[in-house]
DNA sequence: TTAACTGCAAAGTTTTTGCATCCCC
DNA sequence: GGGGATGCAAAAACTTTGCAGTTAA
């Protein structure tokens, strides 16, 4: 078994991801930690991420093809919000919906991931129509 | 605006998609549709999924960084299978959940993506444990 | 000391795009 | 003839990997 070892990198990453709630992609992750390390490498930003996510510490989110991480490891879904395109965090347990389809479905439902698409509370409200 | 006007390729993509429920990827897509157009290139692949994407007839499922096309565009949920890895379709409305999530979040929601994460009927009759 | 971690660069994947050609209306 | 669609190949975007040097425990 593969014992895992403290790196500045890593714990860069993980922080910056912990003080942010925009679900970055590995790019940003890389470009925003090389502000502290500048010599940090893309590289090493994936396999990072790979290791955290293992690690359970944090959590992959797929929206639209492109593979965004966030640290808020507690169940809850994601809104891509159509006015400014980010993606946010809504503080609803996912399980709700898994436990209701598990009833209606004769395999075996454990999880779920759910993405839902309107707009965020901010474009909401900026913009009356629609 | 722009006029559509139909091709073969186009024609043999969305009726392979419409003869299968595995979801496959466009590279899959490719693969199958070349047993009847053996000269269709990846790209017009890419190229005819995203413009049968935009006329509404095919939908996109994002589901651990790769994307798979899917010809079924009444409102259902998928299920990723850990036992044979398959994408499955669930016949539940996600709307219901988009529904019930409306009524808690102060933005907007329309609609949902919903991935449901456990085992598919044949894998969860095989596999007694777990 | 030693196995994990890193930077770098090369390679792998997946998707997009430019272009000349073809063909439908 | 004009504009959409195609095949091909190059490029772009995204991710993984090999390697030799570095570093945490």
């Amino acid at each position: 078994m593969k014992q895992i070892r403290r790196s500045p990198q890593r714990d860069a990453i993980y922080s910056y991801l912990c003080s942010v709630c925009s679900h970055p992609s590995a790019e940003e992750v890389h470009e925003n930690v090389k502000t502290s390390i500048p010599r940090i490498s893309l590289g090493t930003v994936y396999r990072d991420l790979a290791q955290l996510e293992e690690m359970g510490m944090i959590k992959t989110v797929a929206c639209g093809g492109i593979v965004r991480y966030d640290a808020k490891t507690s169940a809850h879904c994601h809104l891509v919000c159509s006015g400014c395109g980010a993606v946010e965090d809504i503080d609803i347990d996912p399980s709700r919906f898994s436990d209701s389809a598990a009833k209606l479905y004769p395999g075996s439902i454990k999880s779920c991931d759910v993405i839902f698409y309107g707009k965020c509370t901010a474009c909401s409200g900026r913009d009356v129509s629609s």
